[in-house]
DNA sequence: CTGAAAGCGCTTACAG
DNA sequence: CTGAAAGCGCTTACAG
């Protein structure tokens, strides 16, 4: 059997509130009972029951991490991200998968729910009505990571909408005018919508035509990348750059473009959203907008802390910028 | 307030137990009274708390993954394959990063334990001995992940003596003689080691020589590839094919060979190991040993979860094996 | 079929 | 400085 308070007081030949305050480190018990209590229970190996603690004190120490998929690249880095944090403020982190499916996501609000959790972190696709309704009324402290939300929860992410112009503007900044992009499906509004929202702006900016055939969706995969870039070259082979909604998307164009005879960057141009480890294994080395995931997990961590602990939040929407990472995929015109 | 037995009880005008008993199905309480307890319990909303459950049950159904690093892929698809599972049976998980240290190890293994947590699974590095210490005297049922273990802990893993043999043994079979080495670390005593291991043995099995100086070590990532890459030609340009631990160096490998003006495959092989997505981005793609990881991931879950049932494991130590990705970075000769 | 009681392992006012 | 008592929200023999 575990060792319990008890053991230990009885042992001593003190109460369990003794021992329990002693070990707790509350105020002044005699210098003598102090150092027999914690002689007695490291000899004994006690450890604290932090179940019946969390019971009374109503604190679990333990977060709940709602996120679509783990053996997502990007996913991963920002679990990683929050769990670095989390561990140095002490808290456990429950992760659960969804697969962004509305059902998981409901059920494991639930769950978190039950298991007492002090917080939630909700890094899975677009937040349905249905979870927040959920969200509100569990009353559990709730950050979202990675995706901009109407509600007034608190959120960090990156703008996509800006990042993706930037990535754009850096091509017509090259000189380029024919501009093609592999989008994502334009009904996720995250990086599907507001990525092609940017090439939009950027292009509309600068007095570029928008064609929207050539605006041609892919699913963030590699393979798709490669269909995509197909049928651009097949409509159009004019063009003379195309940017991509992921780097996955960018290395598929790179493999078409070569694989239609033609030359990255010489004849074509390509740009790449995430900055996976992928997009430096390409030959050429893909040109990318670098997005900071582990960093999109601290801020979400550090402002999940915060609301818990009933600080004032000074930023209710935290936007992180990207990086543009130059490298041999684009060239000058 | 969170709503609690007792609300219901009052409300609908009988005992904690009776609600008890209804809400998890122990059998027959008059169909009036039950149809009227879920009812009110619907009404209001009521949560089970599992902290007050667990408390007296002594089972928390969460169990504790303590892991290298989420931000590696490979770590990542093991811990996706693990959630996976481990929801379907219910159990929740506590992840927690260790970058493979001793110490946090330590720590989290005591976490754990205080948080009462029905099971740990292992995948941190070579597990120390003061971690089996640790793990004996909590008690907690342990299932090691992704590595070889003296002890008579159960664990999952693959052979990466074989699996290497097996990567080098298609090169041989493919003409090549010469074959070069990029090497993890051999105090590695998984994939550091037992990939040199194989190498040699399928060498010297088919009665080629050893050449201590074509083993060259790198970190297992992209950049540490180039440079041994580099290495290797500079003390022997004579060499037709050269075997790397991981994708990211068997990519850096591809890079080195094209930088010093020649070509892949058609002047030097290159196999990798992972089937990490850049084996595929990389030009040419890389032929692999593709690890299992997500395999890996819910067979250890699997093997916990009888450990944690008291069921007898047909086998202690399970060897998946691993499948040879043939693709166009290897010529025959 | 259902109640009353004890207990899981802690913490925390309240006294003294 | 320390005890005695109550309580966190459940479950589970034990009666009846």
């Amino acid at each position: 059997m575990a060792v319990t308070l008890k053991d230990i007081a009885e042992k001593v030949g003190v109460t369990e509130s003794t021992v329990s305050r002693v070990l707790n480190g509350i105020p002044k018990a005699s210098e003598e009972t102090r150092k027999e209590i914690f002689q007695v229970a490291a000899d004994l190996g006690y450890k604290p029951n932090q179940i019946a603690r969390s019971l009374v004190t109503k604190k679990t120490n333990t977060i709940g991490l709602i996120i679509s998929d783990l053996a997502n690249t990007y996913f991963a880095r920002v679990a990683s991200g929050i769990e670095n944090i989390a561990s140095k403020y002490e808290y456990s982190l429950i992760i659960s998968t969804t697969g962004g499916q509305e059902k998981e996501e409901l059920k494991y609000i639930n769950l978190l729910k039950e298991k007492q959790v002090d917080g939630i972190l909700f890094a899975s696709g677009r937040m349905p009505e249905s979870c927040r309704k959920l969200l509100r009324e569990t009353e559990i402290p709730t950050v979202v990571v990675a995706r901009e939300v109407e509600e007034d929860l608190p959120s960090v992410h990156i703008n996509n909408v800006k990042e993706s112009y930037k990535a754009v503007k850096y091509l017509i900044n090259n000189g380029h005018q024919k501009i093609a992009m592999i989008s994502g499906n334009a009904n996720d509004k995250e990086s599907g919508l507001y990525r092609i929202q940017g090439y939009k702006q950027a292009l509309c900016d600068n007095n570029l035509e928008i064609k929207e055939e050539l605006i041609v969706e892919g699913n963030f995969k590699l393979k798709s990348g490669i269909k995509a870039m197909e049928e651009i070259l097949k409509k159009d082979d004019s063009i003379t750059a195309v940017f991509a909604a992921s780097d996955e998307m960018g290395v598929g164009a790179i493999k078409a473009v070569k694989k239609a005879g033609l030359k990255v960057p010489e004849d074509i141009s390509v740009v790449g959203f995430d900055n996976n480890i992928i997009s430096l294994a390409s030959d050429p080395e893909l040109t990318t907008i670098s997005q900071p995931e582990e960093e999109l997990g601290w801020r979400s961590m550090e402002m999940l802390y915060k609301v818990i602990n009933g600080e004032e939040l000074e930023e209710k929407k935290i936007y992180l910028s990207c990086e543009l990472k130059k490298r041999a995929s684009v060239r000058r015109l």
